[in-house]
DNA sequence: TCAAAAGTGTTCGTCTTACACCCATGA
DNA sequence: TCATGGGTGTAAGACGAACACTTTTGA
């Protein structure tokens, strides 16, 4: 292979995260503006572009590190994007990354070396954004649905105890549909997922609802839901 | 972005496609060898570097086409690869295609412009191959075993009528498992992926089978198996 | 009439879905 | 005592897995 043959020279590649959570009910997903043209001052998906010596996982741990300030989030890959025009610069393909994270536990640089801000939007209050980022995002959004059935990725979202109805409803917010409330705790009770910690949560005028919390030595054998 | 930024210069795409078939039930793919370094007479995976004025999908149908003469194949993404050092030249990362051609309907070129060799090798008896390629072949064979099960990729093996125990024998071979004859039956029959010819295929000595086709209005609603 | 492979139904267990009432709490 | 939300069981249907005998053919 000659590299400096024309029709393979200056290409990159773009690791492009999209990084949900939940606030008051809602699914919002982190983005931010860069500092530098092209797209400055447009919002945009955290990511940017891999380095020769490092691995694509790697790289986009490293640009959300450096965008936002966030470590140790795990992500996930699920699709390329190649349209050959995507990048006004140069030839730039696109790996696609979602990834969760829980707003308490996490504090989200508003600027860094290489943005000017970054803040969460809900899913279908999304800005005109960069490249073809409203694209990707499209399908990270259908990536996460079927994430969250086949996958404990929602394990982010809950790193402390939790009650059983509060799960439910991120599940329902997410999958944009009802749940049955007896089948949801069966089945969630029936999984090895989660652990009864005996305690419980009291709320003002309710019945006290139960601890459980996320059993760090899980497996999945079968769909969620 | 600084094209010229060492962080990211001579960067490329490699498009590797695991192109798989049945021969006398046996699942095999195609490898092939390639005229020049690197690699030369190296068995290697079906494939090439992407050019800058195509998508990833069409780059890596060019590929197949200009090194195995084979065309119209339908191919499916299932991962990427990225070692640093798997390609010897330069930085390259991978993105892994699979597809599924019928052997009685496409000719292989044994010889291209860009090859000196093709050849089809049972899975199980794989020569040792350049690049990460042994690596992607292994994860390639996962996402087949996947695909037949969630979609309807082995169409391509029965362009024309086939007899159900065909189909059985063929499932049973790359999933390396049995599967009852009974429901095998039930559950294609009872899916809209098949049609009844009303024909029969006679054999010698043998009650005749009935045959089918796949039917090219169908879509799946549910797993195969 | 025999060997070889094709064709065919039923049962059981499991999972999925739908559905309604009682309980604990604080105001 | 009431409003609020939490907790619970059962029945019906769908689906998956296991299993054995009969049929057709050509030699």
């Amino acid at each position: 292979m000659d590299i400096k043959n024309k029709l393979y020279s200056n290409q990159g590649i773009h690791l492009i995260t999209s990084i949900f959570t939940i606030e008051n009910g809602v699914v919002k997903v982190l983005l931010i503006k860069r500092k530098k043209e092209p797209y400055k001052d447009t919002w945009a998906l955290v990511g940017g572009a891999l380095y020769n010596n490092e691995e694509l996982l790697i790289g986009a741990n490293r640009e959300i590190y450096e965008k936002t300030g966030i470590k140790n989030i795990s992500i996930y890959e699920f699709k390329t994007f190649s349209r050959v025009d995507r990048s006004p610069i140069m030839r730039m393909i696109a790996v696609g990354y979602i990834g969760v994270i829980d707003l308490e536990r996490v504090r989200v640089l508003k600027e860094t070396e290489k943005t000017i801000a970054a803040d969460w939007f809900p899913i279908d209050k999304i800005p005109k954004l960069g490249y073809d980022y409203e694209e990707i995002l499209i399908e990270a959004i259908k990536a996460f649905k079927i994430k969250i059935i086949d996958s404990d990725i929602l394990k982010e979202l809950f790193p402390n105890d939790f009650t059983l109805p509060e799960l439910h409803k991120v599940y329902e917010t997410i999958l944009e549909r009802k749940i049955d409330r007896r089948n949801f705790r069966k089945k969630l009770l029936m999984s090895n997922l989660i652990i009864d910690t005996k305690k419980e949560k009291r709320f003002e005028g309710k019945k006290p609802a139960k601890l459980y919390r996320f059993n760090s030595k899980s497996s999945l054998s079968k769909n969620v839901f």
